[in-house]
DNA sequence: GGGCATTTACTCGGATATGATGTGTCCGAGTCACGGGGG
DNA sequence: CCCCCGTGACTCGGACACATCATATCCGAGTAAATGCCC
């Protein structure tokens, strides 16, 4: 089991996003070079936020990115699905009604109880990421973040987010 | 996230070579014809099950796979880990240290807080998959088999399992 | 007839092709800001 | 001086190559049984 590496870059750039104010925008090309990553292929994970209705886009010379929802009303889970697409990781062939001791189509009023046991195991997985948002992840990583950093963090974001001009 | 297709084929595998006594095997080309499955490809997958130490392998024309450790002892999450690998699903990066607004290596004492998050998340997910074992699987199909389907494949059993010679 | 070496056939194990999916990039559609011209 | 319009530049969005891993297969290493031979 593995996930794509966008995974990561979609979850970050929503929690720069959190930073803006409900006015700002802030463009793909500044996450990517926030991020130091390819501004093609982060633009790419971002049209999937996007399309999955997690950000705002706004075209144009003042465009850029915006969550589409508070912080704390977007969930881990919502993130991930957006970018992996929301199927089940566990794919149920029901290979037990094959093979020579296949019993009658009607004779499998159930689901396999395999597939059961691994949908179980996905269900806490999901649980688990819908009971984190981005707030949460947000307010876990001040207290850790280097007093530096934030004050270079803060000056780049002043000189890279844009008021939102349509909206 | 997608889990390979190989996974449910050993997770049948596995609570067929259940019902095998201490002292018989069950050869890979029998599995294969008792799920209809590519006896080449599911080989390949047995091979993982038996380097992962969850079967014993025993060569020559009476030869055939066999649990090594009671179904009670062997765990969904094992099964899994055998065939997909252990690695986690998520991999951190460690963007925050990329970019114009890095702080020096040093600054950074703890895991990416992102990271942590996912991690807890498949923690929940193995901790579901490891009190699952083959037996429980078993046990929760039992009532649910067609008591027609359970005497062709006992009688399918009985043509098919061989006496392990060496052991 | 019994015992033993050889052959044989059947098993698992690893190395080898192929296809789907993740990865990475580019060009076109859309939109706002800017600058020039007219009123 | 103010308003309007055309131009331009910058944005996101979807279509296009490449790399990597899952998928699928085959051939070689190993072993027990069966066979034939010798005693």
């Amino acid at each position: 089991m593995r996930l794509g590496r966008g995974v990561e870059w979609a979850v970050h750039s929503c929690t720069l996003l959190a930073a803006l104010a409900d006015d700002e925008v802030l463009p793909a090309s500044g996450l990517a070079e926030f991020f130091d990553l390819p501004p093609a292929y982060l633009a790419k994970h971002l049209q999937s936020l996007s399309a999955a209705g997690l950000i705002t886009a706004l075209r144009g010379p003042t465009g850029g990115y915006r969550l589409r929802r508070p912080p704390s009303e977007i969930t881990l889970l919502e993130v991930i699905e957006a970018v992996e697409g929301g199927l089940p990781a566990f794919r149920c062939t029901e290979i037990r009604r094959r093979g020579p001791t296949a019993a009658p189509a009607d004779g499998y009023p159930l689901p396999c109880g395999i597939a059961r046991a691994m949908w179980r195991a996905e269900a806490a997985w999901r649980a688990e990421l819908r009971a984190t948002t981005i707030d949460d992840l947000i307010h876990a990583s001040i207290p850790e973040i280097d007093p530096r950093q934030a004050h270079s963090t803060a000056s780049w974001m002043s000189n890279n987010v844009r008021p939102a001009v349509g909206d």
